[in-house]
Parts: C-alpha cells; sequence; structure tokens
DNA sequence: CGTTCGATTGAGGAAGATCAATTAATGTGG
DNA sequence: CCACATTAATTGATCTTCCTCAATCGAACG
C-alpha cells in the first residue's frame, strides 16, 4: 500500500521507540482508515505535488481522507488576501469546510506524491445508518480540527516569531512521529513564503527566525537545499517554546 | 421566548430592512432551534454573565446551542497562556471541541444573561436516526466554526492592528445583524485586555485602535463609559479593512 | 469618599516589516 | 553539458509598528 512509501519525510521505522501516545494515534489512523475502507470501499486517487484535490468555490460532494503524502489548504479571501491554513497528514480528513454551504472554501493541494480516499458525503451518512462508528470517525475528525485550529490561533496570538516557527517545527515533527514517520530528517514542502504566510510573518522573518534556530542547534539543515531539515530532540524545540513564554524564572 | 429580550446588543427591530441574505440566516437559525426543540426537547438553562457552561479539562457530555446572549469561549494552554478563541451568538453550537476526546479543552463563559439549550451528544445521534435532519444541524454547525476559525486566523496573520480591530467589530456587528439584532448600538462585553488578547495584541494596542478608528468616525463611543459603541455604517468598516490592504490603488 | 479596576495616553525601546543586495538552487535552450 | 535565466533563500540596513513601562483619568462599588 502506498502509505508505506510516501510521505513527507523518509517513511522507515521510527528512529527510537514511539511513545505510547503516538502508537495511540497511528492505531487509531489505522482503525479508522480500515472502517471506512470496509464499509465505504472509496475510490482512491494518486496525486502528485501541485495537484489539488478541490478548489475554493467548487461544489461541495466530496470528502477527502489522506492515505498517504501530506497536503496544504489555503484559504483565498474575497480581497486577494491569501492563508495557508493548514496542514494534512495520513489520517487526516479534507472538505468539512464544504458542508455547511456545499462550496468548499479552501483549495487543497498536495505538497507531495501521496493518495487520497474519496469519501461521497451523502454515502458516508446513508452508511453511517447501519454502521454508526462511521458517524463516530466523521465527527471525531471534525472536532479535532476545531481544536487544532484554535491551536493555530493561539500561536499566531502568543508567540513571537522565532517561538512560532519552533512551536510549528514541533507540531509538524509530531504528526509525522504519530504516524509513525521518522521526525529527525524532515522536508519542509513549502516556500518560506508559504510558511511565513501560515505563520503570519514575512518570508524574512520566516527565513531570519530558521536561521536563528539552526544557529541555536535546534535544527539542523540536511542535504544540499534548506528545505530537508533535521530535528535532532523534538522535545527541545516546545522547552525552547516554554523559554520565550516564561520572563525570567532565574534568580528569583 | 427568552431571544427577544437579552441579547448583547438592545433587542429591538433593526433600524434599516435587513438584507436578505441576513434574513436567510435568521430564518435558519430559528428553523434549526425549531428542528431541536420538536425533536429533542432540550432542557433550558438560563445564565448570567460570568456563568460558565462547561470548563476546560470537564467530561464531555452536552453540547449547547445557544437561543440568546452571548458567550466567550477561552482556551488555556498547558504552559498558562490564555487564548479567546471565540465569541458565540445566537444559533450558534457550543462543545465541538469535547466530542474527539471526551474532554472540554476550552471554557465557555457568558458575556451576557441568556439562555441555552443543553442536547446530549448521545441523545442527538439517537435521534437522528429517525430525523437525518438534526445531522444535518450538528454536521453545518460544525463546518461553519472551521470556516470561522480559519477567517480568525486569517484576520491575525495578514492584517494590522488598526484593520484587525476593524474587522472583528465588522464581523460583530454582522453576527448581529443576522440576527435581527441592531447594529448601530453595540455593547463589547469585554476588557480591552480580552478583546486584545482575542486579537494577538496588547490592551494598550486595542484601546488605541478603538481610538484610531473613533477618531476617524468608523465607530463612536455611546453612553457614558467606553464599552458601548456605535458603528454608523458597517460597510465602511470592510471599505475600511481594504483600504488598509490596497497598498496604493490610487492614481496608476 | 476613597479604593479598585478598566481605559486612555505618552515616551521609549524592541520586534518585525520593508527595501535591497547577494548567493544558492533549479530550470531552459543552445 | 554548459551558459544563462529564473526562482528561492539569506543577510544586511533602515524604518514602521507594536510592545513595554508608566502616569493619569474615569467609572463602579463598598
Amino acid at each position: 500500500m502506498l502509505a508505506s512509501t510516501m510521505s513527507c519525510s523518509t517513511p522507515v521505522a521510527p528512529p527510537r521507540p514511539a511513545s505510547s501516545e503516538a502508537d495511540a494515534t497511528r492505531r487509531q489512523i489505522a482503525d479508522a482508515l480500515r472502517l471506512l475502507n470496509e464499509h465505504l470501499g472509496p475510490q482512491r486517487r494518486v496525486v502528485h505535488a501541485g495537484d489539488t484535490l478541490y478548489q475554493a468555490g467548487e461544489r461541495f460532494e466530496l470528502l477527502y481522507v489522506l492515505n498517504a503524502g501530506c497536503f496544504k489548504l489555503v484559504s483565498p479571501a474575497a480581497d486577494g488576501r491569501e492563508q495557508v491554513v493548514g496542514l494534512k497528514f495520513r489520517g487526516d480528513w479534507l472538505g468539512f469546510d464544504g458542508i455547511a454551504d456545499g462550496i468548499y472554501d479552501c483549495t487543497a493541494t498536495a505538497m507531495d506524491t501521496g493518495e487520497v480516499w474519496m469519501i461521497r458525503y451523502d454515502a458516508l451518512l446513508a452508511a453511517s445508518a447501519q454502521q454508526p462508528a462511521l458517524l463516530g470517525l466523521l465527527h471525531q475528525a471534525m472536532s479535532r480540527q476545531i481544536a487544532r485550529d484554535r491551536e493555530s490561533l493561539m500561536s499566531v496570538c502568543t508567540l513571537p516569531a522565532d517561538a512560532r516557527m519552533a512551536d510549528f517545527l514541533h507540531d509538524w515533527a509530531e504528526s509525522l512521529a504519530e504516524r509513525g514517520l521518522r521526525t529527525d530528517q524532515i522536508t519542509l514542502r513549502m516556500t518560506r513564503a508559504e510558511i511565513g504566510n501560515h505563520l503570519g510573518m514575512t518570508l524574512e522573518t520566516a527565513s531570519r527566525a530558521l536561521s536563528r534556530l539552526a544557529r541555536e542547534k535546534l535544527i539542523a539543515f540536511a542535504g544540499k537545499g534548506r528545505r530537508d531539515l533535521q530535528i535532532p530532540d523534538v522535545a527541545a524545540l516546545s522547552a525552547f517554546v516554554q523559554r520565550v513564554i516564561a520572563p525570567a524564572p532565574l534568580l528569583q
């Protein structure tokens, strides 16, 4: 299955025994996918970097569940502003924003080779009459998304640029870890401009933040370009965030 | 019914014929409440300013639908940070964040006298077997919330402080208008610190932003205190946002 | 009537945006 | 395969915005 050969980071066994929490998440994802597969036999679609699943403004019909690869969600405003509002990994659902008004309001673009399962919303509802657990999956995924979006908002609202970048990388690495992918070697498939946009800073500030984190050995650039990076210690990233928040815990 | 006597703004007929769009929203809300009432006969609860429906960390059991009044949602981070992640008005649902893990992860506090309907999540699911429209309501509300949260993120990420404040006031006014409440006289039931927190700025910056908007006649302070304010022209607020975004559309 | 809390306003400083130049990576046509 | 064009990333210099610190004012409350 594609899941084991595609992803944003090199998809081999995790470098260290995954925590039980990460294990739980991975099992949850596997169970969810199995359930969907058994009861809906969803149509598959292989995507390549740059492919879009749907565009803002299109009529909503399908939800997508990501089996491999990674996606970005870009939301356009009427006035031309664009915002990277989210990143999606294996097990994540896409398209919820279309349910309310029958129109997607962002664009989902693959950043990587991957595979998505297409779920007709009406078919899902119909099938969930027989199999209520399907509904549980949907609600859980939507609920999680709401919670995750709030964390993004908090990050942007309460952290300075460097910490925001650290928090972002931490989340990314954790998302990979939860899925059993290695986190010591990840590839950001976004430009500095896109990362900056997502984090509410300019591309220059994003670049500088990465440079500073590298200078402090919290990350390291692998490969030739500066898109592959290495996170020696994921926990050190959140420690950095904490340190920035805590004003002066020393001497007192 | 309480709906007609309580709200964040003086609850009389709208000052001008509501747009058909606002009408549609109002009808949608009324229909949704009727449906919930008929099929679930939800228990009611009257709340007063400061009451909480649930706290972050509590076990999830109930969803709430707001019939009157307004609420704020505050999300606490492990490290002590707090973020006002949303504001809720009549017709809005509260508690979605609890579905995924069975635990609420924010605190819902009334900012006003109001009435909420309590919906047992399991009862809702059970009832929706007979009445699929109930499920539609739930999904629509969750989907809308996801879309709205993204708009918040975009506002924080792309707008300078003044425009962010203008956008915030515009959204607030529009939320009231959609519900048939007057928008020319609204009461912000939050301190400057809370508003600033929600918008990712300090309380001083929030205060200055309000002062500047007042200086430009986009808002006016009513009453004696500075919590009641008047929005002579809601559209002018979004025009202001546009003006800030557009670099220099003149002469060229 | 004083106390307290919230709001406003000012002055100074710091974080981040903008402008600009340089370098590195990628792609293209010869 | 190389020269060249193009796009992304980095870094520096400057300027703006916003934060921080502080003082003052106003309203609400006991």
